[in-house]
RNA sequence: GACCCCGUCGUCUAGCCCGGCCUAGGACACCGCCCUUUCACGGCGGUAACGCGGGUUCAAAUCCCGCCGGGGUCGCCA
């Protein structure tokens, strides 16, 4: 029969075929071991009209939906359509707020609730959200689920703030009061959002789901976050993952990333923190670029190591410098810049020639953060520490 | 195929209802410059869009019609 239709070029459709049988031909049916299903007998030409908040007024006929359809399918179950208006009266919903995808529903649900008498709901249909080839977005275009991205190292937050954005738009005239305060003119905390936030302001048309602005929103939260607050994102974070922890011992804290562990306190957490946190993109980072800063055991990057070599004057570089801090007392931001005027003259080297050789030395790589601070966060004894890694490492390599 | 939804920068969007303020605004991304003797951050600037065609009008992104394009739905699934 289906088949039938759709050669036609007709929607295949319930045609009415057993819509009034007698009692007889029922029992007939029945004799022969045939389960009915109930069908929704449709009114004829009926216009079944409703407001939606999001897309506006939409119309359809009732010759138009489909034909008679079911309600109880022949095992007695319902089916959805019947079972959400029969469970939405009796919760008392007032709004149903769905995809748009279920638009072709609602003329039956509605044509229910009619039956039943009982007061229809308001209806808002929301556009789906587009994957980047711009058909509905699935598992197959990637992460979908909150859980994959909390997993990757994005606040809360930050999903809300984007995905709020993601076809919604502040209303112009309550928009404009508050956005002169902002720092961010598209930053929003949760509170601002339920202030802001109102159906009618929802965009109609799809939006193609790209993260990029999410990025930019969970760098943006990340930095702005105090430390306290951003230490419990951490703590939560590591449950969700097997290759970071974070465990306190008494004042000690116990960091592991991947199979390795790293112990300090929370101060100096806190401040290998701040000085890195420019950095981050997700929560993930923040364990990279704390490695870094926890231990001083560290391998060479294949381009550093490169460096070194079309650079054979690094050495010396490295040499003078390891030379001038041990007759230091302290390292700080002063006495490292001394340090490097006086390497500067007396090598007379400068710019990428003096300052990559000595990161390489301390750190294995090409880039990170500014090695003033970077020194002075060490300490003295640190700073020796890499230095006589860095050439034990170089034997290795040699 | 039928029915329905949608169509402004690469992406998210403001403006559209109530035509002139639109030489189309913002954000992200991208590019450039400045800051920095690296990178990032920050500051400044730039490239970039009304799907097309007809009307209506003194005037259209905004109103009307047609076309094109994209998407969704067509189950005894939810």
């Amino acid at each position: 029969m289906k088949k039938e239709q759709l050669k036609k070029g007709l929607p295949p459709r319930y045609t009415g075929k057993c819509r009034n049988l007698t009692k007889e031909e029922k029992e007939k049916l029945k004799k022969e071991g045939r389960k009915p299903v109930i069908r929704f007998k449709l009114p004829e030409n009926e216009k079944i009209v409703w407001e939606d908040l999001v897309k506006g007024v939409l119309e359809f006929d009732s010759s138009n939906i489909g034909g008679d359809f079911v309600i109880v399918r022949s095992n007695g179950i319902p089916v959805y359509n019947f079972v959400v208006v029969i469970d939405d009266h009796l919760m008392n919903i007032t709004h149903v707020i769905r995809g748009e995808d279920h638009i072709s529903n609602t003329p039956k649900q509605i044509l229910l609730y009619k039956a039943f008498n009982w007061d229809i709901p308001k209806f808002a249909h929301l556009p789906i959200i587009l994957g980047k080839d711009k058909s509905k977005l699935s598992k197959r275009h990637g992460s979908t689920s909150v859980e994959e991205f909390r997993s990757k190292g994005y606040l809360p937050e930050s999903l809300i703030n984007f995905l709020a954005l993601l076809g919604w738009y502040p209303n112009e005239k309550l928009y404009k009061e508050i956005s002169q305060k902002k720092e961010h003119p598209e930053i929003f905390t949760k509170e601002e959002l339920i202030e802001l936030f109102d159906l009618k302001d929802v965009n109609p048309a799809p939006a193609i789901f790209d993260t990029t602005k999410l990025d930019f929103i969970n760098e943006f939260f990340i930095r702005k976050l105090d430390l306290d607050t951003l230490y419990k994102h951490l703590k939560e974070f590591v449950k969700v993952r097997e290759d970071f922890d974070i465990k306190e011992i008494g004042d000690t804290l116990v960091i592991k990333i991947k199979d390795k562990e790293f112990k300090t306190d929370k101060k100096t957490f806190y401040k290998a923190i701040d000085l890195t946190r420019n950095y981050y993109k997700t929560l993930e980072d923040v364990f990279v670029y704390l490695k870094e800063l926890l231990t001083d055991k560290f391998e060479i990057d294949k381009k550093a190591l490169e460096f070194i070599k079309t650079n054979p004057e690094s050495i010396k570089v490295i040499e003078k410098f390891f030379e001038k801090v041990k007759l230091e007392q302290v390292l700080n931001k002063d006495t490292f810049k001394k340090i490097v005027k006086s390497i500067q003259k007396e090598l007379k080297v400068k710019g990428k020639k003096l300052y990559m050789p000595i990161r390489i030395a301390l750190t294995g790589k090409l880039q990170g953060l500014e090695l003033d601070t970077l020194i002075e966060f060490l300490g003295k004894e640190r700073v020796i520490n890499r230095l006589k890694n860095f050439f034990l490492e170089g034997e290795k390599n040699d």
